[in-house]
DNA sequence: GTCTATACAGCGATAGAC
DNA sequence: GTCTATCGCTGTATAGAC
């Protein structure tokens, strides 16, 4: 691991253990044994490693996308996706969890970090659609219901790790992962609702 | 209104807008016109404000509470106050978008909200075995899903603020206390479903 | 209660030597 | 690439006069 990426592993734990405001450029170079001068010989100031590893995040998140068409649907495929994507979240935990004092700091990321949930608020809406059209969805869905639930499963995903806080279960990844399908399992026909609560 | 009242009101109002991080007792004391000594003259420290300010959030979420003990499961009653609870939390919304910011500051802070929350819980689930016990919900809900429904609900109170920046639809207490209802109706026999649907 | 003045610490960032 | 040294600024908090 070279300086730079140390600095950035360095950068990530401690923002995720005491916040971007408490975290300084100085504490990172002290802790991996460099210089603060150093440090700003690689990255010219904190808002610098933010980016970087905001940068990190979305990489992450692009390599672990599916893209064999004919499984894309399949609901054990669905889950284990979501676990992966959420255990790269709780990983950079502190642009969730942080994401006021992020987004304040650095507005593009807020750009970017909204256009990526609405381009998944379009995914789970052809995977519902899917669904749908397989009638593995309850007939007497309206589309303002399928909608909600788009909504519901924005929320649930850019939220999970400041509302662990409150409902007490910790980072759990797998935890929201399950607790995202289950948001579903009420708009199921009887017969697959079953199939799907063995599943989680 | 005293000075002390004043330098909340601006402490509340600027914390809301720039972000506890950014905010000096200096901003405060200057955008009121007394010197930042006068400040601290009335509070020795930044922490204090926002502990003023957080019992405030309390001390108007206790005063919110209905205690009318016949009316407090009708539907209606419970939207109402809803809404009013989010219009409060709106208020101060500054202590749950950037929650995590002061948690570190004030950890008793997250000690109090997390009790807030386990209270509001049992709260909940007293008036959803209500429900249940009047036969507005489906039968078939089991007690792991009815658990679930309550947990639904912390979640959706603790970060519905922060939620809103990622779903685009403002800080509108209205929305999301139609939104934590509607989490609600696929759970409901399909006559009270209809009814609920014509309240939202 | 309110003011001015000031002490003090910590941060981001740069300069210049090696 | 890495270091030491240092500047300028901002933030918290206190002292002492009115």
């Amino acid at each position: 691991m070279n300086t730079k990426e140390k600095i950035l592993a360095e950068g990530l734990k401690l923002f995720n253990k005491d916040g971007v405001e408490n975290v300084t450029t100085r504490h990172i170079a002290s802790e991996i044994g460099i210089s603060q001068g150093n440090l700003h010989y690689h990255f010219p100031n904190k808002n610098e490693i933010i980016l970087a590893l905001f940068d990190g995040l979305m990489e992450q998140l692009m390599a672990a996308r599916r893209h064999n068409s004919a499984e894309v649907f399949r609901k054990e495929e669905v889950l284990e996706s979501m676990k992966q994507n959420f255990l790269i979240m709780q990983s950079y935990r502190f642009l969730f969890k942080d994401n006021e004092v992020v987004w304040r700091r650095l507005p593009a990321i807020r750009k970017k970090m909204i256009a990526l949930l609405d381009q998944k608020k379009l995914e789970i809406k052809s995977i519902i659609a899917e669904y749908v059209r397989h009638g593995i969805f309850r007939e007497d869905i309206s589309q303002v219901q399928i909608d909600f639930l788009a909504d519901q499963f924005i929320f649930t995903i850019s939220s999970w790790l400041t509302a662990s806080e409150y409902l007490g279960v910790g980072n759990k990844a797998s935890y929201f992962a399950v607790y995202t399908f289950r948001q579903w399992l009420p708009y199921l026909t009887q017969d697959e609702m079953k199939k799907w609560e063995e599943m989680l």
